[in-house]
RNA sequence: GGUUCGGUAGCUCAGUUGGAUAGAGCAACAGCCUUCUAAGCUGUGGGUCUUGGGUUCGAAUCCCAACCGAAUCACCA
């Protein structure tokens, strides 16, 4: 039994039998004892006052002596203030510890039967990824890994956004500067040519611009009016038609990109078991909005439009159809959400999208209520802030933004760099150090990102994120890769085998404790939707280790016993480890 | 102005259903490699938890207000 709901049990029982009245569970609160004190499990006695009518020091003792006499596990006690210290017997862990050691997948919880759809990535196909995508990714992929953890059926999907304006720019930009170029012929991958003529684009934007503003338009007229935009606008037109030389080259170009994307999606680890294109589901909603209209819950403009008023929720307006008839963002999201619940019969639905959107998820949400769906109060928004850098914010404009594979490369190069200068791995095939720098790299990238708060704004500082030290990806592979070695030769002088019965060092028992939170973490870390927690966790196990190594010889213990128990021991942190930052999509090195 | 979210050490961040003297890492300083991997460990210094009220035995945590910051309030997606 989870040691704070035995505790709990125990003081439930004393309460009744030396007070003669039975407390509401409100009132047995415990938490773990601090480590300044002696004790493992802390109740708290001043709620209970009111039932003792004593001190809290007098009913921390009158409570204290009764679960001593009354249950044998709980070794010993002490009170300080309100605080009833409880100090658990070594038994007790070791059978805690035996119950963690002998399951196979510590944490993995039995399946629920419950579906859950994450949408994340969600890119445009007119450009490489960047940080922030990075950061989507990672939360997106480990939110997915935390639902099937703790038992759920989970469906990775990509939204593409593979039309509109700006894919026109770039095949325009394309076909006026170059023509031919291609992946092929000039070696660069292919979400970076497409993004290079992007820009080029809007280089050519802005010279025209510039120019007719010099010859006397003024500036907001000279956007509109820029040739090339036209261009890129008549273009979305022929698009829209369906014209054949125009959908062939956006095929090829859109086909670059997902060849680009797929390297990158492949290298961080993440993959979609399903991906829509937006080309495929712009149109679908219109059929809700009718409903909406019949229902009452939209309403028709003078122009045509249909809107839904807000306003009694304290938002405005919103927009469903315009006046042409053809519908926006909103509208089609409306027809994948109903498309998918339907489809997949979700019991939860989480979209992994920056915190630009809240007021489109707000209003999603509402909207789907008013359509009388159900399932509205099962969508999740997933939101996380903004990746800023150390000189201001990232704008694609003045291309201040960082591009994932350059930055994933930087990553890589700066494991390389330190692993050498440590000289470490002379021994090790070059094969083998390659694919260590790439998960060192990616690890230290990974770990820096998730280990923040989703909704916190967060600061990017390459120099920091590339640190090994202190808390960071490398220091827990390191962790990993010690432990490993160990077991290694443990192994080879056949000392591996079960606990054996014995007493506990101090930091045994909390290393037990630590372990034994781990489902707890998860979970919370499931229902909060955040792996930071489960980051932060692995981080302080690891710690609790490296303290735990430089106190005692694990492999050098007289008694044979011990190093028996010690060898179980961190050989099970190891798999904690790997289970952690298996959720965080950070692999574990068995040396470095 | 409306909505949503932040504000914790010089910097980057943790902080559990409200609990004891608010914690890590980085940076600074002082130690520890003949012993299982020093990408490590130990120690020192560093705080008006933005401010002011309230709730109560007890508040970084909950409520109200103010201040500062971010995002958004498009017939873009």
């Amino acid at each position: 039994m989870n040691p704070e709901q035995l505790i709990a049990n125990l003081v439930q029982e004393a309460v009744l039998k030396v007070y003669g009245v039975e407390p509401s569970a409100n009132l047995l609160q415990t938490q773990a004892t601090r480590k300044e004190f002696e004790g493992d499990i802390t109740a708290v006695m001043f709620p209970l006052l009111k039932i003792s009518r004593k001190s809290p020091e007098q009913t921390g003792e009158d409570i204290g002596a009764f679960i001593k006499g009354s249950c044998e596990d709980v070794e010993n006690y002490n009170v300080v203030k309100g605080f009833l210290n409880i100090k658990l017997s070594d038994r007790y862990w070791l059978e805690t510890f035996k119950t963690i050691s002998s399951a196979d997948n510590w944490g993995q919880q039995p399946e629920t039967g419950k579906s859950v759809m994450v949408e994340f990535s969600s890119p445009n196909t007119n450009k490489p990824l960047h940080l922030g995508h990075i950061r989507n990714n990672l939360l997106g992929w480990s939110v997915a890994r935390l639902l099937e953890v703790n038992g759920h059926n989970v469906i990775r999907v990509n939204l593409v956004n593979d039309r509109g304006i700006h894919i026109c720019k770039s095949m325009l930009a394309w076909q006026k500067l170059s023509g031919k170029d291609t992946p092929q012929n000039t070696g660069i991958k292919g979400d970076h040519l497409v993004g290079k003529y992007y820009v080029a684009f809007n280089d050519m934007l802005k010279e025209q611009v510039d120019g007719l503003v010099k010859s006397g338009m003024d500036k907001e007229e000279a956007e509109k009016n820029a040739p090339v935009l036209k261009e890129a606008q008549q273009m979305l037109v022929k698009w829209e038609k369906g014209e054949k030389e125009v959908v062939e080259l956006w095929k090829t170009m859109n086909g670059w990109v997902y060849d680009g994307f797929d390297k990158t999606y492949k290298r961080m680890g993440v993959s979609f078991d399903k991906i829509y294109y937006e080309s495929n589901t712009y149109l679908l909603g219109k059929a809700l909005v009718q409903e909406g209209l019949g229902k009452g819950v939209f309403f028709t403009k003078d122009d045509g439009s249909v809107w839904c008023d807000l306003s009694s929720e304290g938002l405005d307006e919103k927009l469903l159809l315009r006046a042409d008839g053809t519908s926006v963002y909103m509208t089609q999201d409306l027809g994948t959400a109903h498309q998918r619940f339907s489809e997949y019969k979700l019991d939860e639905h989480i979209y992994v999208v920056g915190n630009e959107q809240n007021y489109h998820f707000q209003v999603l949400r509402l909207l789907l209520k008013k359509l009388g769906f159900e399932w509205s109060d099962n969508i999740y928004h997933l939101s996380y802030g903004m990746v800023e850098l150390p000189e201001g914010k990232m704008k694609s404009r003045e291309g201040t933004v960082v591009d994932a594979d350059d930055l994933i490369d930087n990553m890589v190069n700066t494991a390389r760099e330190t692993s050498l200068e440590l000289g470490k791995l002379d021994n090790m095939p070059v094969e083998e150090k390659e694919h260590l720098f790439e998960i060192l790299g990616l690890g230290a990238l990974k770990y820096f990102i998730i280990k923040v708060d989703p909704k916190k704004t967060m600061l990017f500082d390459p120099k920091e994120s590339i640190d090994f030290n202190g808390n960071t990806g490398p220091f827990i592979q390191y962790t990993h890769a010690r432990i490993r070695s160990i077991i290694r030769k443990a192994t080879e002088q056949g000392l591996m085998g079960r606990i054996t019965d014995s007493s506990l060092d101090p930091k045994e028992r909390e290393i037990i404790k630590l372990l034994n939170l781990f489902p707890e973490k998860i979970k919370e870390g499931g229902k909060e939707h955040s792996p930071a927690v489960v980051a932060n966790y692995a981080y302080e196990l690891a710690k609790e280790f490296n303290q735990y190594y430089h106190e005692v010889s694990i492999l050098r213990e007289e008694d044979s016993s011990i190093k028996l128990q010690r060898l179980v021991l961190i050989d099970k942190i190891s798999a904690v480890l790997r289970m952690a930052m298996g959720i965080l999509g950070i692999e574990l090195p068995e040396r470095m």
